[in-house]
RNA sequence: GCGGUAUUGGUGAAGUGGUUAACACACCGGUUUGUGGCACCGGCACACGUGGGUUCGAUCCCCACAUACCGCCCCA
């Protein structure tokens, strides 16, 4: 083959993408419920809007940035992911001005990269639906988001959700919470595994999220940053936890769920699902938090931001055949064209179905009736036109109920001007 | 970035170091000058991911590369 595209890339072809329009339309709804507004931002950025928002020493910008330098030798980026853009606009474009509403809540879907190795349900080219919600400290805005996230994946039918919570703290706390985990772990530094000595270096944190069964027996004893907590982040935890029982909204405290991204800190949280599209795993589908130094980090004012990101390929593997069978397309009618003078009439039929709101298709490749038959019924057609020759000279077509197998001879000024009608009685008398 | 497995037609796949690469599904046509199913008949690969090598000869052996899948890292 001489051609193929890119590794870590996928085509959406049709049969799939009418699962992408389900997504992107239910989310849009819920969305607008919570009154989150669209925002489109580019998918590439100067290359320190990530290297700022993400930190330096992030997996993300060391190793997993799609890079490159452009003809006016700027170094550009393809988004990693969704945040870092969303803050830039948001910088940019003034909207934590007064005059705009707080929290200031948008919303975003479309393609992300990362240069990694592919797997199920990961690739380089990826998609993520997700939301940012700027201007708020209070603990609410953490539970409407996170139980917005509940609300989109419950309505994709999604079983098996388990909410996970930690937070992070304030940086006095993530500080000090640093400081005894480094303290805690150095003596073990020889035990460690390989992975976890370089982690241990880089960012500590990470090392409680090892799963290499040695380290995981080590960390099992490590100090838990809830004792670590400053009293303004244990009360707005406290918070956090308090409304989502309000709510009714099961979860976990999870002390070791980690962020891959350095900008998060107090309420982290994750959504995940086991599935047999993923070996009965569990997998996150949706992942989010606060990040209330980004906005400054990023040039705007102090400015808190509460947000999340959701996988639309890992979600679409979770969508089940119930859901997806809904999807199929359905064709109104298929208009049968017999002998060599039918197909400008049948064209005439089919244009004026079409203007009158059906969906229509017919034969281009003058096969025989039969086949054209064969074809209406795999597409599913609710009814087919026949025209020939005998019909032409009478202005009529054969309107036939494939359902029911009524065929009954109707004349083309009917169908051209009314066939509603028409194609209600069939369906009614299918009812019947 | 590291490790493993795989790569044959539109699809699922069998197969052999040597003249015609099974079988099934799908598709097209016919049996039925104009009607969806079934049956029967017929048609359907300049060829076995790409490039090298070994060999008298390779789809089958070796090497490299590409891609896919799985695991690690990491993550959505």
């Amino acid at each position: 083959m001489k051609y193929q595209r890119p590794k870590g890339t996928a085509d959406i072809l049709p049969g799939e993408s009418e699962k992408w329009q389900y997504v992107e339309s239910t989310v849009r709804q819920i969305f607008n419920r919570y009154r989150f507004a669209e925002i489109r931002t580019p998918m590439f950025e100067s290359y320190e809007v990530f290297s700022r928002s993400s930190g330096e020493t992030s997996d993300i910008v060391t190793k997993e940035m799609y890079d490159f330098e452009d003809k006016g030798h700027r170094h550009i980026a393809l988004r990693p992911e969704g945040t870092a853009g969303v803050v830039r606009a948001f910088v940019e474009n003034k909207l934590y001005g007064p005059e705009h509403n707080k929290p200031y809540k948008v919303y975003y879907m479309g393609p992300m990269f990362r240069y990694e190795r592919p797997q199920s349900g990961r690739q380089r080219q990826f998609h993520q639906i997700g939301v940012e919600a700027f201007g708020s400290d209070s603990p609410v805005v953490d539970v409407e988001v996170m139980a917005m996230a509940m609300e989109i994946l419950k309505s994709f039918n999604i079983k098996n959700m388990k909410l996970a919570i930690n937070t992070l703290g304030d940086p006095e706390t993530r500080k000090a919470y640093h400081q005894a985990l480094v303290d805690f772990l150095k003596p073990h530094f020889d035990e460690l595994s390989e992975d976890s000595k370089v982690r241990l270096e880089k960012n500590p944190l990470r090392v409680l999220d090892s799963k290499d069964p040695k380290d995981k027996e080590i960390v099992k004893d490590a100090p838990s940053i809830l004792d670590y907590l400053t009293e303004a982040a244990q009360q707005h935890f406290t918070t956090v936890k308090a409304l989502l029982d309000d709510l009714g909204i099961a979860y976990d405290v999870d002390t070791t769920m980690v962020r891959g991204l350095d900008y998060y800190n107090h309420t982290i949280f994750e959504v995940m699902t086991t599935a047999e599209a993923f070996g009965n795993k569990e997998i996150t589908v949706i992942a989010g938090g606060r990040y209330d130094g980004l906005v400054q980090e990023l040039g705007g004012p102090e400015m808190s931001g509460f947000g999340f990101g959701m996988g639309v390929e890992r979600l679409i593997l979770l969508l089940d055949e119930q859901v997806t069978k809904q999807l199929q397309d359905n064709l109104d009618v298929y208009v049968v064209g017999i002998g060599d003078k039918a197909s400008p009439v049948t064209l005439k039929l089919v244009q004026s179905l079409r203007k009158q709101g059906f969906s229509v298709d017919r034969d281009y490749l003058d096969r025989k009736p039969k086949a054209q038959f064969k074809a209406a019924d795999r597409n599913h057609a609710a009814v087919v036109l026949t025209v020939g020759d005998d019909e032409i000279a009478q202005s009529v077509a054969q309107v036939k109920d494939m359902a029911t197998g009524v065929q009954k001879s109707l004349p083309f000024a009917e169908i051209t001007t009314n066939f509603k009608k028409i194609y209600d009685d069939f369906r009614q008398s299918e009812g019947e």
